[in-house]
DNA sequence: TGCTAAATCTCGAAC
DNA sequence: GTTCGAGGTTTAGCA
């Protein structure tokens, strides 16, 4: 595969603007729909869902194309505030405040942030279409046991996949070793007391539909401690099955496939 | 309120650097345990508690101080790619392409970025000594009660607020509907050990200046387990009050002063 | 449009 | 340390 580095620049970048040049250069990025970053002392009010607010400090944000809003500070995975794609932007001076206030109608609430610094200011527009593949998620270890029954067990067949059972979907469907019907739940984490009664559930509804000996069985990587007790007690089935399995099986038929197809 | 602005410069910005040179800048800002922010054409290799692969694309990329990770792509709001605090960091040039590779332990997983053109390199140390609060601050919740008395309890009348009391001050300060004395210290999250001894320390406090009968109330979302033990045994009370009732309140009135005002 | 379940959920508090 | 529950959760998949 060949990687193409162009040489444009898409990065505009000021360093300590006053707040009146950062104005004018963040009206520009609003009005050509640019991404941005800020970096400065600021204090932010939100009120929407919520309401909060946050004293002044300094702090990162990043305005994107989409019109989303985060608020980042020096430390934590989460932005302190936030707002999801689709927002209004207005921007104002007064005296030596700038402040940026991102709007959003349904559900109605708005963000706003007040700089008296401002550090570094970039607006740019970023280009990246290349695709993101996430693998071992649930649907994929679906995937798997479809691909290779044993994975769940010995002498398993599948039927179905997704069979549609009110209120919701079995995640796998078939028939065992000794021909009796398998409902599956299948969890990419440790499976807790909801999983059980989501099988529960399913396996119930089943029932009613198919009138013969049928099992429940939970498939997750491991069963949370109070899970146990509540699955024995409803006549239900724990198999341990780990994602990252199923992710290799799945990386071995995808390599296969390429083999295959040169 | 006066807000003091620093004059220092807390960002050094590099545009467009060559590979090795940005790959110095960052293991000298990893040294120094500076947040980093980075814009650039990259991919990203993850794996982990799940795996994913993100093809070649221009990207944000922040680094924390604390070793958390955010890949964010042009849009949406949530990152394309993260690690949550405490990673370590690994940069290494190979060719024309620089690697950045964060690993944590407990889950054992690490994020791969490698970039091969870096448009924007910025390197921080960021103050942020801001308080954080999500629907109303204990100052709010104080006025919310002194707006409306009955939040704390019917028949409630506040005499005064932020009354002096060594060592600090009693939140809020009135007479019940039996002609009781009452102090009120506030908390808009759970309270603990410490709360009651704070509210026990005001209490007896004003029992030497005052000498009638005197209730001292604990007021917050909720009492922490212990809490309660030593709460009662100090004869004091607890009474469950959200700072969300609070921030609603305090938004009723905004709004009827504004309806007034026009 | 509204609801439900999943998430590399994260984050905090209790045990 | 693990487990449990909440979140301004967000997001994706369907009725």
């Amino acid at each position: 595969m060949a990687i193409f580095v162009s040489s444009r620049n898409p990065v505009a970048t000021l360093e300590n603007p006053a707040v009146k040049e950062a104005a004018e250069f963040i009206k520009g990025a609003f009005s050509e729909r640019k991404a941005m970053i800020l970096v400065g002392n600021c204090w932010v009010d939100y009120t929407g869902r919520a309401s909060s607010k946050l004293e002044a400090g300094e702090r990162i944000i990043i305005i994107k194309e989409d019109g989303s809003v985060l608020v980042h500070r020096p430390s934590g995975y989460e932005p302190v505030n936030w707002q999801p794609p689709g927002c209004l932007f207005h921007t104002r001076v007064k005296g030596d405040t700038l402040r940026i206030r991102a709007v959003r109608r349904k559900p109605a609430e708005s963000v706003n942030i007040s700089f008296n610094k401002i550090h570094l200011l970039s607006t740019m527009r970023l280009v990246d279409r290349g695709e993101f593949s996430l693998h071992a998620s649930e649907a994929d270890m679906q995937r798997a046991i479809l691909i290779d029954p044993s994975l769940f067990e010995e002498g398993f067949a599948p039927i179905s996949y997704e069979k549609k059972v009110e209120p919701g979907f079995v995640d796998v469907y078939g028939v065992d070793g000794v021909g009796r019907l398998v409902v599956v739940e299948l969890k990419r984490r440790t499976a807790g007391r909801d999983a059980v009664l989501q099988l529960a559930k399913y396996v119930d509804n089943v029932k009613t539909m198919a009138n013969r000996e049928l099992r429940g069985v939970l498939v997750a990587p491991r069963l949370a401690k109070g899970a146990q007790v509540i699955l024995t007690s409803l006549g239900l089935e724990f198999k341990a099955l780990e994602p990252k399995k199923c992710a290799e099986i799945l990386r071995r038929t995808e390599s296969r496939k390429l083999a295959d197809f040169f």
